[in-house]
DNA sequence: TTGTATGCGTTATCAC
DNA sequence: GTGATAACGCATACAA
């Protein structure tokens, strides 16, 4: 298989290489009689154009990245699904990566991917407290970012968020309204913008129906499944809360398992409630009450809004910051 | 901030752009003195060497491509968080495609990468059923395929699969030993090699165990959730088995709603096994009895031998097909 | 060790 | 409507 290229192609059917390249442009002056004589040919000799060629000259690469902590969470895979989705309707491609919320892996990621790599970033970040100076260093004209979910407040680009303080309060009062008088928030990063969204809820919630917030009751948890374990079988244990509210699906799952290892019944000696996008929350022993977000419209407009300003569409600057809202679904484990 | 290039960094350190390009190189005979000297001018001014000219020069994009039928499946997530960490140790990036089960989709796919958007791909394919043929116009040369899970058998290349048969074989008679006589087997696509594979296990066990295999008990789902509920209720009222042993993680879940919407107790009225590598099985109403399979080392494996390819290193001929084993999880869906 | 020159395969700008 | 030619930014063979 020798190689071929539009050059070859000209050759075999005595034309120049700028006649081929034309055949394969969607607006040029070509007659179409030729044009069909090169695809025919091109065709038959299995002809692609080559990427490596056409991105260094058109300087774009027609793909995307999308930049998440974690796959394995159903959340975020629907959030890929549906800007994949979206890309793909406009020829685009996507390159996944997890940070495992780690800031160097961000940092890295994002620096080796300025400059060519891809045409623009979806990006769900790690962390505040960590330093993100590294997006100074960034052509933001160039490659241009959109936020989604967990965003850097002080960066001025575009974000899509859900009304994480909202939910937050609404399933909080829930569990009150129920009679809990004793609820621990979970949270994996306390000074994460979602965790203090969510922490801000959740006090606030607490506040109105004046019970006192107890700071042994707010959770650090790590990344660690087995230390998020013990943490919580040191909660339960020693704080016997009557409820649980976890701002991180996985936390849910950590709580039950501790439940199941101390003989707790869930919701009858706790109730749970859960950040959580789990399709199968209502196959759970018991049904997981959930808070879940729009996670596949998230995808899809994130990827719409960065689809827009690849193609130079003018950015709607009253909708710098974009607010889904997240679905309050109570099932029995947070049941009264 | 003007174009910065290795013209504009040689300019203004008064060397020629070879030298600068040099600098960057890891093996290349420049003065440790003049590298120092370019790489700290490169730093301040914010210096990325530029993807679209290097790949284009080098005929390679450190890409690799990952196909899935799904992405929404801790199986498929976690085969690409293996392969995500073999290939960042090599400095590789990951392009993700799902497939949807649909063929037109793949062939577009691996017909539009193939010409230097990456360099490799890994692929749990569509089915055998549909014609691949476009395969052969790939030059597998140029970008190698490494197939897993999911396989084209006609296709000569390196393929990693799980012990289908075997696995399919024990969890058949795992439900056998426990009593049952009417398993029904479910699966997606008969023609599929897996399916065929798995459903020769499952008919095999229950020869060895003279049952009579029932063709009515063979289900072939679809893709669509509502058809599938459909198609399982019908299943469970019309020919009332004992057991189901699904061949796909999602129908297990199916079986489960068919189940509490039908009142059906499980495991009392009917013991449930599938493949699946959710991680929260022991979550479920009742816990899951599952046929995991290694998912995250088919990933890592499934990459190293790409890798090892795209490396030019020879290919392992006696391990044209590497097998890797599944676990059988008995869990309370499947208690006696 | 460094500089010069060339090409990777396209697309775009001109002429014709 | 078509052809010649110049970029795109980098990496290498070769010369110095």
């Amino acid at each position: 298989m020798s190689k071929v290229d539009i050059i070859s192609i000209a050759k075999a059917l005595n034309l120049s290489k700028s006649t081929v390249s034309r055949a394969f442009q969607e607006k040029s002056d070509i007659n179409p009689n030729t044009r069909n004589r090169i695809l025919a040919y091109a065709n038959e000799v299995n002809y692609r154009p080559n990427h490596y060629a056409s991105n260094l000259r058109e300087q774009k690469s027609k793909t995307i990245a999308v930049v998440v902590p974690e796959l394995e969470n159903n959340y975020f895979t629907q959030i890929i699904k549906g800007a994949e989705k979206i890309a793909k309707q406009e020829g685009y491609h996507i390159l996944i990566y997890a940070t495992d919320d780690d800031i160097n892996k961000e940092r890295e990621f994002i620096t080796s991917i300025s400059n060519g790599k891809v045409d623009g970033v979806l990006m769900s970040v790690v962390g505040e407290r960590d330093n993100h100076s590294y997006l100074h260093n960034i052509d933001l004209k160039k490659m241009p970012i959109v936020f989604f979910d967990r965003v850097y407040d002080d960066i001025d680009i575009t974000k899509i968020v859900t009304d994480d303080y909202q939910s937050s309060f609404d399933a909080t009062e829930h569990l009150i309204l129920g009679g809990c008088k004793s609820i621990a928030y979970l949270v994996v990063d306390k000074d994460h913008s979602i965790g203090k969204e969510r922490a801000l809820g959740y006090k606030d919630a607490l506040k109105k129906h004046k019970i006192a917030i107890q700071e042994d009751l707010i959770v650090d948890c790590s990344n660690s499944y087995d230390e998020n374990f013990k943490i919580l079988k040191e909660l339960l244990i020693n704080h016997k809360p009557d409820a649980v509210f976890s701002s991180v699906e996985r936390l849910a799952f950590s709580t039950y398992f501790v439940c199941n290892d101390l003989g707790l019944k869930i919701p009858k000696d706790l109730k749970v409630v859960a950040f959580s996008s789990l399709q199968i929350a209502e196959l759970l022993s018991p049904p997981l009450s959930t808070v879940t977000q729009p996670a596949e419209q998230i995808g899809q407009k994130a990827a719409k809004l960065l689809l827009n300003t690849l193609k130079g569409e003018p950015q709607d600057v009253d909708a710098k910051t974009i607010i889904l809202k997240s679905e309050l679904r109570i099932r029995k484990s947070s049941q009264f």
